[in-house]
DNA sequence: AGTGAATGTAGTCGCTGCCAACAATGTGTG
DNA sequence: CACACATTGTTGGCAGCGACTACATTCACT
């Protein structure tokens, strides 16, 4: 059953599964993932992929994992520094967020199930990455940002999160597909000047 | 096969698929529905169901539009009305927004979910409830406040999904369970107040 | 009374995730 | 260098699932 010319290990097989499953996230739901079709594909026996994660639950957890991963890497690239404006600063967030949300929507809603359905943390040191992570780039704007005064006093982690929630739903408002494109732009920043002005006058 | 004493036919086969369905969403995920094993709880055959949805997609689609319709539901009720001051009745779409999201996780990820990997809209008349009928609470708020100049000019609906945008993330964040319990209302304090009077100091 | 639409049943197919038994390869120790 | 053992991959089998087909029962309307 095997093709004699490829080897017997395959060298990375946890990586390649995970990469070709993000591949694949890109124009089908995670319903759709298959261990079997993804080993198919590697060229690789049905049961392959077990060696690596113990069932479908933790693959798909390591694929959110890997998903946070990216996010909070593409948030920090984003990040134009503290010498930037606040208003930029965080729009720039926003985009970059909004960007993955609509290039990636399939993994993003995977990784926010994987919140919403317990997901065993399991303790221990080193957890998985998470949304927390992401969390970090709004963190540190907020925290700049009281340092010259620019945002009002009060405990920075839940400040941040608050922006975090404004970015948050704007990203899963683009991806619904129900605002005419160009409209999310507008969305954000109007969502980005709530959040830094207020929706009251001043 | 058949018990003797069940009648043939069910009555009202459909509303109990979805409500038992919704009952199952309160203890598992959306990928733990089966409806093969929906039937056999209703004491029906693996295939009946199929007569009422062409497919898997179609009944989860069908359990989002009734999420949809509840969600909208909770929040028309909890609007403590234009009499009410502006923030303690955002607070109070918040808090609703926040009851359901914890209570029903599951099925708020399904009917996100199903915004994100298109869900065929199939145009027409009277289409399926989605968020754009949530969007209506936050809405009638910041026409209110407009009118008593309470909230800046500009595109109500714009502000309105930008408000949106705000207590949907939080109400995400809620889920994750990753904030400790009690502060999730502290976030939902914090995050209106920085949508109604800014993280710029006054 | 009779006929066709709705609704439910039984059986089958291919696919999937999971498990167990076995095979090939890599690694470290005598 | 040989040999034991962990790692990684293979084959085969099982039960459950969604989808399809053919058939049965009941309902609604004429």
């Amino acid at each position: 059953m095997r093709h004699p010319d490829q080897p017997y290990h395959h060298g990375d097989l946890r990586a390649a599964l995970l990469e070709r499953a993000a591949e694949q996230l890109r124009t089908g739901s995670p319903a759709d993932l298959s261990l079997r079709r993804l080993a198919r594909d590697l060229g690789v026996s049905h049961a392959a992929p077990s060696r690596h994660f113990p069932d479908r639950r933790a693959f798909l957890a390591a694929l959110a994992a890997s998903g946070w991963q990216r996010l909070d890497a593409g948030l920090a690239a984003a990040d134009p520094g503290p010498d930037a404006g606040l208003r930029s600063r965080v729009l720039a967030l926003g985009r970059a967020y909004v960007r993955f949300a609509t290039s990636e929507s399939a993994l993003l809603e995977l990784m926010s199930a994987g919140k919403a359905t317990g997901e065993a943390t399991g303790g221990g040191t080193g957890g998985a990455p998470h949304a927390a992570d992401a969390v970090s780039g709004p963190a540190r704007v907020v925290l700049d940002a009281q340092r010259r005064g620019e945002v009002v006093p009060g405990d920075p982690e839940t400040l941040a999160t608050a922006l975090w929630a404004g970015l948050h739903g704007v990203a899963a408002l683009s991806v619904s597909g129900a605002l005419p494109g160009a409209d999310v732009d507008r969305l954000l920043e109007r969502t980005v000047d709530a959040l830094l002005d207020g929706l009251r006058p001043r």
